[in-house]
DNA sequence: TTATTTATTAAACAAATGATTAAAACACTT
DNA sequence: AAGTGTTTTAATCATTTGTTTAATAAATAA
């Protein structure tokens, strides 16, 4: 399934008669199966999330691979879904808001992140000095901005920039290569400056 | 004027009778003055973003400060204002994904950005060597990527770092000294590795 | 004052919308 | 074939919601 009118217009903004007809269904089997928009919701943003960080579980835990190596790979793999799917972070971002913790909860995302093996080399070689002593949360912070806000803020940037879909989608795949080495510099740099 | 349940909810979560009621005055005037929901939308939506980016009009054009003085000021002005209101980018980017680009010319961001000082100088000092040769784009994407997305993303990440709200406005004062460095870093990279 | 325009309100309207109902169609078992 | 449970649908309901109306109050001009 696609979501797409759920995508791009959100909870309040999509109407059920859309979703159904988008569907191919009866109006009245949404509530069938689902009970209530709401409910029918609550799966849409768990599905969507769930797909959206696990997507990236099995790279994250590899323990054969460096932690650059790890970085290299997340960050072409969400460049590459985001440019097939660029309506998915704000969708998550705005649902998120209105139900707080409950649905990050039910995902496990924390878990998924925190206790992966990625965390664990990160943390170990900025014990070793390797890279910087930066929270990780700042490192999270600034590799998913980097990768995530474009997409975002396309609208804006595109008009910034003059950049028609097929230019803003070359300046993604050069931002591929890039921001492997952005966050290197990063986390090279010293905080105590 | 806060506007505050727009922000949060959006033009199509919002309903016109809680945007008079919050204004205390009558139903019957709001259509009386602004004709529609979607022109008093229109209005709400430029005037936010006019104050969030005409905010860095100023600081952006000085003729007497170095680029590096300009992003912390930019970075600490920002922060601030976002920690004051967090919900203003969702907004915004939300908004302007269902009319596109029609209001970001009535603003002129693109002109207030692209041919400010801020860039000039930036420009310069790329043609000059003294920073990496990268898309101005680039730059803005990870400048701002850096200093908006913890506040859009805030939900889930204050649950991925086990943060209350006080300990997540400490890391974004802490960002206040340490994205300006990672932009040096950033600056300092060399594209063509 | 009186007249006229402007501001404000309570009430009502029409369309949209999430949900339900009751009946029909289908699948499966005995 | 008859019975039973499930799936699907057209029609309908009850609210919600953006907008309008018609009347009143307030301000302004004559």
């Amino acid at each position: 399934m696609q979501h797409a009118r759920c995508f791009q217009k959100g909870f309040a903004g999509t109407r059920t008669r859309d979703i159904a007809e988008e569907a191919g269904i009866n109006l009245a089997l949404l509530n069938y199966y689902f009970r209530s928009k709401e409910k029918l919701f609550d799966i849409i943003v768990l599905e969507t999330m769930q797909s959206f960080f696990n997507s990236m579980a099995d790279a994250f835990n590899n323990d054969q691979t460096s932690l650059e190596s790890k970085v290299e790979t997340l960050v072409s793999n969400y460049i590459d879904l985001l440019t097939k799917n660029p309506d998915i972070p704000l969708f998550i971002l705005s649902e998120l808001k209105m139900n707080p913790t409950e649905i990050v909860k039910k995902i496990g995302v924390k878990d998924l992140v925190m206790n992966s093996y990625f965390m664990k080399q990160y943390i170990e070689e900025a014990n070793a000095g390797k890279i910087a002593m930066l929270h990780p949360m700042h490192f999270i912070m600034n590799m998913m901005g980097m990768i995530v806000f474009p997409f975002i803020a396309s609208p804006i940037l595109k008009s910034l920039g003059d950049l028609p879909q097929d230019d803003f989608n070359d300046m993604m795949q050069q931002r591929k290569k890039m921001i492997p080495l952005w966050i290197k510099a990063i986390l090279n740099t010293n905080p105590n400056q």
